[in-house]
DNA sequence: CACTAAATAGTTGCGCACGACTTAATGGTG
DNA sequence: CACCATTAAGTCGTGCGCAACTATTTAGTG
């Protein structure tokens, strides 16, 4: 079926290849979503989307954080986090109040619930490590180029 | 401002810690998006998507291909191949026909227009790859990582 | 103090991404 | 042949993700 286009082809160096499965950004994209697919069955038993899992680790670090400063955390937009975080606040995890000293900014604080999910989503990261089934060396490995790439990426 | 989360925290080898910054899976998101925000102004010089470009990725390397192959390839269901192939139909870059011994099946062909955009998209490899500023043996160190990740997160 | 620039959050529009569903065609099976 | 499960593509609804823009508040400057 598909092993047409399988396997190791050779690629000039001088000039890189238009071959979707030479290409490290193919299979960054690809992995990215095969991971978060992982994560549905497992984040839908709490009724949250994997973004919406994201800003509740970082306000299970840390509560009452600006929309600015989660979007520093995550990298993301406020245009991405305002609708996120009001549909966040609809299913009662969270509350949005302007800081008095900063009418600019705005504190998201977790609600009771929202503080207790926490203990819910404790076994996430190990059921999620386990299917990855990397070894810590490989994981170790896998986070630091990621994250060397990411700055290299960003940079300028 | 930052420096409250940064560094190492020592985690617990039995319980998976929630830090965000402990997750490989956080660095996969984060690492796709900056890539792709990379991507964003060289695929706008060619009036494509960071998607879309992919799909022509495959094309060019085989014409005349079903919705079906090409979900195989890029990962992607129906749901999200078919708009997306509508859009560059409309653009001119393909075509889409019924293909007469199983009417089931839709034949995505390249126009003119669309296989002549591969040689103003050859340049986009190595721009990106540049970008990416890995070594050879991280690049692939990298690939090989994330196809391990991505085999062992979808198998069962 | 007046006025402008910067910062913060939000809105809008568009394009994915995917689950659930629909429609149509095909391939068995009895 | 009739029937039904399977396959292929597409539609619909929801939730990101981001660029471009807006509204409001704050900071800085003469």
């Amino acid at each position: 079926m598909d092993g047409t286009t399988d396997g190791s082809r050779a690629t000039t160096s001088a000039e890189r290849s238009l071959l979707l499965d030479d290409q490290l950004c193919f299979a960054l994209y690809a992995a990215s979503r095969a991971v978060t697919a992982r994560y549905r069955p497992l984040l839908d038993e709490l009724g949250l989307t994997y973004p919406q899992y994201l800003v509740l680790l970082v306000l299970w670090e840390r509560d009452s954080i600006s929309v600015r400063e989660l979007g520093a955390a995550l990298q993301l937009e406020s245009s991405t986090l305002s609708p996120l975080l009001k549909r966040l606040e609809a299913n009662g995890l969270l509350r949005r109040e302007r800081r008095s000293d900063d009418e600019r900014s705005v504190a998201i604080r977790l609600t009771d619930e929202g503080a207790g999910l926490r203990d819910r989503a404790r076994a996430v990261p190990m059921a999620i490590g386990d299917a990855m089934g990397l070894t810590p060396e490989q994981d170790a490995t896998a986070k630091q180029l990621l994250r060397l790439l990411v700055a290299n990426v960003t940079e300028r």
